[in-house]
RNA sequence: GCGCCUAUAGCUCAAUUGGAUAGAGCAACGCCCUUCUAAGGCGUAGGUUCCAGGUUCGAACCCUGGUGGGCGCGCCA
């Protein structure tokens, strides 16, 4: 509708050009708003406003002349000069009711692009290190990732999801040392754990369930284990400097295949938990990308030639440094440590090159907001590699801060007291889960109240839409029982007598529906659609009690039931996009 | 110290990305169930959009300078 507003301003244009009154040579970009209230009408303009000055007019008057030159359309009831130089437009009701028939005629299809974009990009979200369960933290990124990739599926863009699993490092290695002398424990020794390992119960099963496949076949002397190992942080030493022993020791006593296993054991099985978790949240990954794949199949290497190659790499102190300065970053980064190591760093470098060579139209990282940080330092990189780099999009999330009731709840993953994921959602729920994380936009710090989000009533939005779905589905139960009938095609004839302004406000509603998913799509704002679903229920449940829907009168039944069938199609397709249920019965 | 994010009603947040009179929900107060789910609805009240300048037809939004809050500033991952 918008377009057709702008094709018929730009008629008017053309009409003025040619009666000289403006310059040919302008061509202005057509601005066709939503008004913000209805006594503006439905539609808006400002084209006078901006033309104001190139056409040496006065913006009223320039109005005037366009309105008397806008050619008529029978969508069009009226135009309006208005305001400063605003020109209204005023849609007559059959035109706007004709959204309810698409909605019911396109089902689960409406909103959803007509026709694809002939774009492919690549959505990269929580990417947690695979040291433990996901925590709270990382589900607003999972859910504020899965439902920018579905956003952007639905505008017509072809989506992958990807996961960059970080299982190669120091990290990883604290994990497996961790898991190891758990296991120790499992076979009986006693040993003090190290301050800096992984404390969390799920240590303790993945060392039994390691324990029930190799019995003691990785068992070592714990004396053995711990001989000459520098002093624990407890013992007043330094807990980098004994975890650090204690994995040399492990990797020392236990041949490289036996350290592997007791590695991958601590890998595959968070792994497979975090995967387990996310589905039940919802969300499946095309592709789990491992770090560790980057390094064997030599793309890391070749990521360092290319800068080599291009004269952005010099050495100092044995170190080989990118001189990412040159792009903007405040020091240069060292990618090979003067033992030959790669650094963490050199593997984004090589991921992003590898990124780029899946030859994506935009690549979406979607990262914590601690990470704010490696912006400059990776895009300087993909600069450096000669790759456009605003085709990445790095889209940081703030930090959720959960609450229960006035609480503030504490995480700390080391000390294994945190709230994983898998916790918040048996708390309440997956639906919850899901809406709450995407209610806010990304880069707005949130608070996350547990209470809030559990309570069944009006309070909490979830609840609050789901219910306004599952009102209607009711209504339909009801219908039945009275021994009626809903006859469609019926409704469909007699949306005219759809008068009130209720009914008038929720159908001009449901027609913005396809626009608020380009919007939030496009934005990468999927706060845009929640916010929509909350205000469409509302006017339903306004609606829903201001007239009775089972009546008499077979015309103007089956038009309300047909509205809100309409309705219930458009809470439905929107929650959908959110991955939030829209239940049939409450 | 430097960098990124942020500041809107008592609280949690919106504002169609520069549009007209800044909107919702909580909380407060007053109403509506013999009527399709009260798991709901109606109404009242609540604002110098952190401060000071600037840009223009027009600023919560853009620019400059402050102030407060969050995060980051490793050869860690």
């Amino acid at each position: 509708m918008k377009q057709h507003i702008a094709e018929l301003i730009e008629a008017a244009l053309a009409q003025l050009k040619q009666d000289g009154i403006l310059p040919g040579e302008l061509e202005p970009t057509i601005m066709v708003e939503n008004t913000r209230d209805k006594s503006h009408g439905d539609f808006a303009s400002n084209i006078a406003l901006t033309l104001a000055k190139p056409a040496r007019s006065n913006p009223r008057q320039l109005a005037e002349k366009l309105i008397a030159a806008l050619p008529e359309s029978a969508q069009v009831d009226r135009t309006e000069l208005a305001g400063p130089g605003f020109i209204n437009f005023f849609m007559n009701d059959a035109s706007t009711q004709a959204v309810i028939g698409e909605v019911l005629a396109q089902g689960a299809q409406f909103g959803l692009a007509k026709a694809p974009r002939g774009q492919r990009v690549q959505v990269e979200f929580v990417s947690a290190n695979p040291t433990g369960p996901l925590h709270v933290g990382h589900g607003r990124g999972a859910a504020y990732g899965a439902a920018v990739a579905d956003l952007l599926q639905a505008a017509g863009i072809e989506v992958e999801r990807e996961y960059y699993v970080n299982d190669a490092g120091r990290q990883m290695n604290i994990l497996a040392a961790s898991v190891w002398l758990r296991y120790l424990e499992r076979c009986g020794q006693t040993l003090t754990f190290p301050s800096n390992g992984y404390k969390g119960d799920y240590i303790h099963d993945i060392a039994a369930g390691l324990y029930d496949d190799v019995a003691d076949a990785l068992n070592r002397p714990a004396a053995d284990v711990f001989a000459d190992i520098p002093a624990d942080e407890p013992a007043g030493g330094d807990k980098e400097l004994h975890i650090d022993a204690l994995i040399e020791r492990a990797q020392t006593l236990l041949s490289a295949d036996e350290y592997r296993r007791v590695f991958d054991a601590g890998l595959n099985s968070i792994l497979a938990d975090i995967r387990e978790d996310l589905g039940e949240f919802g969300i499946q990954f095309q592709h789990w990308f491992s770090e560790r794949g980057l390094t064997s199949s030599g793309d890391v290497d070749r990521a360092l030639a290319s800068l080599q190659e291009k004269g952005h790499l010099y050495e100092q102190d044995g170190n080989i440094w990118f001189r990412s300065t040159a792009f903007g970053d405040d020091k240069d980064r060292v990618v090979k440590r003067a033992n030959g190591q790669t650094t963490y760093f050199a593997s984004d470098i090589a991921y992003h090159m590898n990124k780029f060579e899946r030859g994506f139209d935009k690549v979406i990282n979607i990262w914590g907001a601690d990470h704010h940080g490696y912006i400059v330092r990776v895009k300087a990189a993909i600069q450096a590699m000669g790759y456009d780099p605003d085709k990445l999009e790095i889209k940081l999330v703030q930090f959720a801060i959960l609450y229960r009731g006035q609480e503030r709840l504490a995480m700390s993953t080391r000390s294994g007291s945190f709230v994983t994921l898998r916790e918040l959602r048996d708390e309440v729920g997956s639906d919850a889960c899901r809406f709450f994380y995407v209610t806010r936009k990304a880069d707005q710090h949130m608070d996350f109240d547990l209470e809030l989000a559990k309570s069944e009533s009006k309070d909490n939005p979830v609840y609050y839409i789901q219910y306004a779905h599952a009102r209607i589905c009711s209504v339909q139960g009801k219908l039945t029982e009275a021994g009626w009938q809903w006859n469609q095609a019926n409704g469909l004839i007699n949306l005219n007598l759809l008068e009130t302004e209720h009914e008038k406000d929720l159908i001009t509603k449901l027609t913005k529906y396809p626009e608020i998913v380009d919007n939030a799509a496009l934005n990468f704002e999927p706060h845009l659609l929640a916010n929509y679903l909350r205000e469409l229920a509302s006017d339903y449940h306004t609606y829903y009690n201001a007239y009775k829907l089972l009546i008499e009168e077979t015309d103007l039944r089956d038009a309300r039931i047909t509205l809100s069938q309409a309705v219930r199609q458009v809470l439905n397709n929107g929650l959908r996009l959110l991955g939030v249920s829209a239940p049939e019965q409450m």
